[in-house]
DNA sequence: AGTGGTGATGTTATAACATAACAACCAGAA
DNA sequence: TTCTGGTTGTTATGTTATAACATCACCACT
């Protein structure tokens, strides 16, 4: 990881991953601000560690990384800044791995839908309003929606090939 | 529960649960025939289980009713028999709860999706192909799908009244 | 009958994921 | 200073899930 040139893989696609990361924690703080609420060390490393890679990372993956760094050490740290950014909408919980992804455009509220590899554990989020599924037969039988999940598990692109 | 009378709530509107039940078991039965695999008596058991009742219930607690009934009462009991339903497409998974719920109509294979009501907990399936949130998305991206998981956890039409 | 294969079940132990509850700390407001 | 609200540290425990191995029942074949 830690990846200090260029050009790293999201979701499925090449980009500049340098400044993908960089970009969202300024996004992050900035919002933060707006919000009131507080950026702290460890809500921004948790993030940073998200983004380094676009794979799903588990709760207690996480916790290695920071318990490595000193950052605290016991499960409920590592939950409860995962908490906080899927609130703040910089992260998302994704429930077929249990683990979690970096948001990759948290500035819009948003039904996320994902493709998830299962060969090279990568994530990619399409920006599409998720529940399009549901539109009709939910106000057909008078469900009211309040949160989607969504995902695909398959195989992306680079995987498909080998 | 075992509700002997007709007339309970299947997903949110009511219908016929005998039948339902007897139904689902029925053809259980006929797929298992047909398809050369066991449908053993924890594995009948733990279908009827799910059918009893439409909410979607975890391993655990459907371990607690084998128990009771001298079936099994260690976890890979109950994980085995689910995880059985599951490949037969007796029943599904419900990411979002770690929990099971019985399928509806068995014998279409099917990606499903789901419209949870985190009040009364019932679950019912929207029969439409589940993957059109991703259809275009993943065939330009190359992306191969290979299962999906869609679920919207609200109020159901009963639920939103109170 | 005896042997061996296959698939199901029983059981132990433990892994992996998650949270309740309380103590300690720190910054800003009164 | 003192209070307050929010964050973090820590202990303990709860919940979900599976690996691994023993046993059993059934069937086919010799």
């Amino acid at each position: 990881m830690t990846d200090t040139s260029h050009s790293a893989v999201n979701g499925f696609v090449q980009h500049d991953h340098t400044h993908c990361v960089s970009d969202a924690l300024s996004r992050a703080d900035a919002l933060c601000a707006e919000r009131k609420v507080q950026f702290t060390p460890v809500r921004r490393r948790v993030l940073e560690i998200l983004l380094e890679t676009h794979k799903a990372l588990g709760a207690y993956e996480v916790l290695e990384r920071l318990a490595a760094e000193g950052l605290g050490s016991k499960p409920p740290v590592a939950y409860r800044a995962l908490s906080f950014l899927v609130e703040q909408g910089f992260a998302h919980r994704i429930e077929g791995l249990n683990a979690f992804v970096a948001c990759t455009h948290p500035e819009q509220d948003h039904a996320p839908a994902f493709m998830i590899c299962r060969s090279c554990n990568k994530v990619t989020e399409a920006s599409g309003k998720g529940d399009s599924s549901f539109g009709s037969i939910a106000t057909e039988t008078g469900f009211v929606i309040e949160q989607t999940v969504i995902e695909a598990q398959g195989l992306c692109p680079n995987c498909v090939e080998a």
